[in-house]
DNA sequence: ATGCGCGTTCGGCATAGTCGAAATGTGTTC
DNA sequence: GAACACATTTCGACTATGCCGAACGCGCAT
């Protein structure tokens, strides 16, 4: 692991947490030299990755990371793949859809994993809604975590007590492994206001032609819908296979993802 | 300029020029060997800013990447308060809006630079339309990118000739000079076929309290609209200076920044 | 079965990055 | 208006760190 990209990036996580940061500021969060941080955030200053307030002398993250985020949007075939399909779901079930995957391991020591949303299908006939793509959800208190967790082993967290959103977040690990176990054998995940008060969903797991989850996709919906409609969520079962197929899976729901035995 | 986190950009930069590539292309492209590649690509691997295919063992741009470019958004003064105006400006107008900003220097030696759109108010009862929000044009191009240079001196590209899109681009730096000093005197920049074909647009500059110039605004339209309604362009030179205003600027259009006197 | 191409690992050398302290600049207070 | 205090930036020396070349393991195609 190189040390300077090692902290590059950490001062890039650092920003993405607080809007705007002195180099002060950053080198105590990194505990670390101020000129030591200098050296780097002037190079990725040269790059555009963060940008430096006239004023202030402050930094914040810069016009490049969007192009980047934007490449891999474009890049992701799972998008790609999950659009027309979305649309065609949230035209027939009258409700919004979003596709996410899981985000590496935060860089802290954080055990929890999140997942981000690549893209969203916003609620048919509801007007101007925002657009959801970007948004991170911790992966414990959402639906789409939930599938993805459920048939990724490896991304299990390792902690004995996950972080609370709401005061329906599942916080003990056992009752976590229980609820995955039975995403396991129906196939769907569910969330009751786990992340978001007055949020409910449901989501089902996608896996690609190596036999490995690498998505999810669900529908969101308000109180005022829930629960939802049982063929809604054979729908959703049935947009999470083909879009499973059209990545090549030859079955579905995908395969557990095995943590590889560190008994090394 | 810390050598080895210029190198991880610079390999992120090239996984977003080509989709996919393998160890050893990027090791061509950037020079350097293979391990020493290697060492960064493993780097940014556990922080999720790029993925490996599981099967090919090519990389890709990650998941955090998208997630550090939404943020950015989200910090974006100057996106906050374009959105309200911009909505405005669009039901007004009945065209579609977009807000941009100038990308830092492109890491190759291309003395070019591009503008990035920031924020993209669709047409009004247009149907469904793509999301505009990160794409990248060249700046010298469209009349966002030459809103923006027009008034930042530091920005021109210096070169003797500019990239071509279309038969109708600028490439001519000298006809660019001049078509700026028009820009500076109008307040307002045109383009027409100059980055896609069949595409028009007018775009004026916007500042903020440090009087220099931050980002643009603009209306795209297609060749059946254009030229448009002179209204639209007071309307949108309105809209430039309300957004200013409200980013502190004291005056409009901004004062032209200057290169910073290279005679030392 | 065997060669090739690829990603990956390992170790020594030397470069390149880190850190302390001093300098510059800017905003603030008295 | 002047001096303080804070924060960013520059500079130089030390040495820890990352760079590279070579060897390994693996999968694929021949």
């Amino acid at each position: 692991m190189i040390q300077s990209v090692d902290r590059a990036v950490r001062i890039l996580t650092a920003l993405q947490g607080a809007r705007r940061m002195g180099l002060g500021e950053l080198a105590t969060q990194l505990e670390l030299a101020p000129s030591t941080v200098h050296g780097i955030v002037r190079t990725l200053l040269d790059h555009g990755m963060i940008a430096q307030e006239r004023d202030s002398g402050r930094y914040r993250l810069g016009p490049a990371t969007l192009r980047l985020g934007n490449v891999y949007l474009d890049t992701l075939e799972l998008r790609s793949r999950s659009v027309p399909w979305a649309e065609d779901l949230a035209a027939r079930t009258g409700v919004a859809v979003r596709t996410a995957v899981l985000l590496a391991g935060v860089d802290r020591d954080l055990p929890e994993r999140d997942v981000i949303v690549v893209a969203h299908e916003p609620r048919p006939g509801g007007g101007r809604q925002m657009n959801e793509v970007g948004i991170v959800v911790p992966a414990h208190a959402c639906a789409l975590g939930k599938a993805l967790l459920a048939f990724d082993d490896t991304a299990l967290p390792e902690t004995d007590t996950l972080r609370s959103m709401t005061g329906e977040t599942i916080t003990d690990p056992a009752r976590l492994r229980d609820e995955l176990a039975a995403v396991r054998a129906a196939g769907i995940a569910t969330e009751a206001e786990e992340a978001v008060l007055g949020e409910y969903g449901v989501a089902a797991p996608v896996g690609d032609h190596s036999g490995a989850v690498v998505g999810a996709i669900g529908l969101v919906v308000t109180q005022a819908d829930w629960p939802l409609d049982p063929a809604a969520a054979d729908a959703l079962r049935a947009t999470a296979r083909s879009i499973s197929r059209e990545l090549g899976a030859a079955s579905w729901p995908p395969a557990v993802t095995e943590r590889p035995a560190a008994s090394a």
